[in-house]
RNA sequence: GCUCCGGUGGUGUAGUUGGUUAACAUACCCGCCUGUCACGUGGGAGAUCGCGGGUUCAAGUCCCGUCCGGAGCGCCA
């Protein structure tokens, strides 16, 4: 007879049913007469008992940790004063009728059953852990982080569904286009010399389906990118993907924020407000330093360019932007000195500071503070004022380092979702290597056709249709309107140095595309790792991965990259140099 | 490419100012134990301290190099 039941799922219903269980021993105690096993499936552990005497007694002798067993067994409820709150089937337990081993298993390189019974697991390191990610997977928080990634992706579906969105998948051996990140090539072997490039996203796919009439597709996509890795990004990860047509900004605005708020109530149970609160690109730069703002706390910084613009202190007198954080808190000199390091490897030349102690401002750059600071910003007893002076993106973009790492000093980041949109970003962006512009988005992203005006005379001034939603500080996606007109789609990519010819030459199908009649469409992408990384409280997406890559792009369980046979290269046509 | 942090039995850690036999917990093996639930209890095995070199009478400890891993910078439309 198989299973008949998962352990985690054995309660009080089913006192006096006999049960046939099948799982793994996550722990067995053996009082010399008398066995326990802790049976362990998916759903949980249950706490089988085998009597001195009885049948299965010497199969259960011999059974250890991670064994796979087959137990067949009645039902019964513990006495009272014997019930473990700390489990879900803690109130009954199955006495063993009979035992089988169906698989022996090896001493596990680490153990992994402390949280199956409500205990924090022993920390493991991520190098062990990920070579030996069969066992690691066994532990239950990647369990349940596995199964909270398919409840946010099938919340995803039914919703996407109910407002009219069809899944449509598109190729990952495609062609390589000059966007962005580096691309990931594999070579062709019915064309020796030839490569498909992985995507780095479905990008213009799903603007053809949009022409196509699709009118809203969506797709679940696995994604690109060879640079390198970080806690928050793996060279390939999955987006929610997804565009409409006939649509405004707002109306894409509309749909994520409903869409967000139901998966968050679907996978979490919690309510989230809305409308999500929106700033410009301009507001979260100005006032926190960041297009993707942690509004979780506040710390705002405040303007005082004007205040110093022209005074005796040199360094302040001349600067594009100096900008002002106040902080509640008289911060040692070490500590401050550890700010400055954060806000330098941002750019910034320096970090000012003053303090206000006894009723005077003191330390640092307090005797070149002008009187009409106070107008501006008011230092009050016992805190400390932090200024960056520069060039505005620097200054803002370091100061905004050091908000951050004061978040975290000062233990001001609270605990919650805190969705906001960030919207109106420059449309282009001065490459200063290359002194060109560049595009701040991708180039099929719409200008704002108010500012269109300014696109050869001022193009720095122009801003985009484009938009992120940003989750607890980090961007949870990114999108923007497209352009949907050939000869816009044209002048852009003329504006960003990309010749007609060029253009032709690798985005001719896009062109075409374009000039069959093309409706106005948008959309956005998702980081979808980054998401349940979020919703599960962990640091890293590696921990809502199944099968990850490390820190230097290593999958350690297969031991991928690897080399390759001669033969295999041969077929490519590739020669790999010494 | 760069900066910082780490590497000690299977796992997680301790190891003082350089000083004798590298400690603890857990896991593992064996014995005892009939109501445990991280069972208890007695015993046992298990580490050339990532690797190489140097300083020293003496190096887990100090220095240099290197490898591996992590966090970040650059990079990531």
């Amino acid at each position: 007879m198989r299973r008949t039941t998962y352990c985690g799922k054995v309660s009080e219903e089913n006192i006096g049913q006999r049960v046939v269980l099948e799982g793994w021993v996550n722990r067995r105690r053996d009082l010399g007469g008398l066995i326990f096993i802790d049976l362990r499936d998916r759903e949980g552990i249950l706490q089988v008992v085998i009597n001195p005497g009885s049948v299965p007694f010497a199969e259960a002798d011999r059974v250890r940790s991670e064994w796979v067993v087959r137990v067949e067994g009645t039902v019964r409820a513990r006495p009272a004063e014997q019930a473990n709150s700390r489990i879900a089937t803690g109130k009954v337990e199955v006495v063993a009728e009979a035992l089988q081993t169906l698989s022996e298993a090896r001493t596990l390189p680490f153990q992994i059953d402390a949280g199956w019974r409500g205990e924090d697991d022993q920390n493991v390191s991520e190098d062990v852990r990920l070579r030996q990610r069969v066992v690691d997977l066994r532990r239950k928080r990647l369990h349940q982080n596995l199964r909270l990634r398919h409840k946010f992706i099938t919340a995803i579906y039914r919703f996407l569904d109910s407002e009219g969105f069809i899944s449509v998948e598109t190729p990952f051996l495609t062609r390589s286009t000059p966007e962005g990140a580096r691309d990931f090539l594999v070579p062709s072997r019915l064309e020796p010399g030839s490569f498909y490039a992985l995507p780095q996203s479905p990008q213009l796919f799903k603007q053809m389906l949009m022409v196509a009439g699709y009118d809203r597709y969506f797709q679940i996509a696995r994604c690109f990118r060879d640079e390198d890795l970080r806690a928050d990004r793996q060279p390939d990860f999955t987006q929610l993907d997804l565009e409409m047509s006939f649509v405004t900004q707002e109306d894409v605005l509309d749909l994520n924020e409903r869409l967000a708020a139901y998966v968050v109530k679907e996978t979490l149970g919690l309510e989230i407000p809305l409308p999500f609160p929106r700033l410009t690109y301009a507001q979260a730069m100005n006032r926190f330093g960041s297009d993707k703002p942690d509004l979780r706390f506040g710390l705002e910084f405040t303007d005082v360019t004007e205040v110093f613009k022209g005074g005796e202190f040199r360094a302040f007198a001349s600067a594009q932007a100096v900008k002002a954080l106040l902080v509640p808190a008289n911060l040692p000199r070490k500590e401050i000195d550890a700010l400055e390091a954060v806000a330098k490897s941002k750019g910034a030349a320096g970090l000012a500071w003053v303090k206000r102690e006894n009723g005077a401002l003191t330390g640092g750059i307090a005797k070149f503070i002008p009187p009409s600071l106070h107008q501006h910003l008011e230092i009050a007893e016992g805190q400390t004022a932090l200024f960056v002076a520069g060039p505005w993106r620097r200054s803002v973009e370091s100061l905004g380092a050091v908000r951050l790492e004061l978040g975290k000093r000062l233990n001001l980041i609270e605990s919650g979702y805190n969705f906001a949109w960030v919207i109106d970003f420059p449309l282009l962006d001065w490459d200063e290597d290359n002194q060109r512009w560049t595009y701040m988005h991708h180039p099929f992203t719409s200008p704002n056709l108010d500012d269109l005006e300014h696109l050869q005379s001022d193009p720095g001034r122009v801003r985009a249709y484009a938009y992120d939603l940003v989750l607890n500080g980090s961007e949870a996606g990114g999108g923007s309107i497209r352009i949907h007109r050939r000869d816009l789609q044209e002048r852009m990519f003329a504006q960003l140095g990309i010749g007609a010819e060029e253009a032709q030459e690798k985005f001719g199908f896009l062109l075409e595309a374009l000039s069959y009649g093309a409706p106005p469409h948008g959309g956005i992408a998702w980081g979808l790792d980054r998401w349940v990384a979020n919703l599960a409280g962990e640091e890293s997406i590696r921990e809502v991965i199944a099968f990850p890559k490390n820190k230097e792009g290593k999958e350690t369980l297969t031991g991928a990259p690897s080399t390759v046979d001669s033969d295999q290269l041969a077929m490519l046509g590739i020669a790999v140099k010494e």
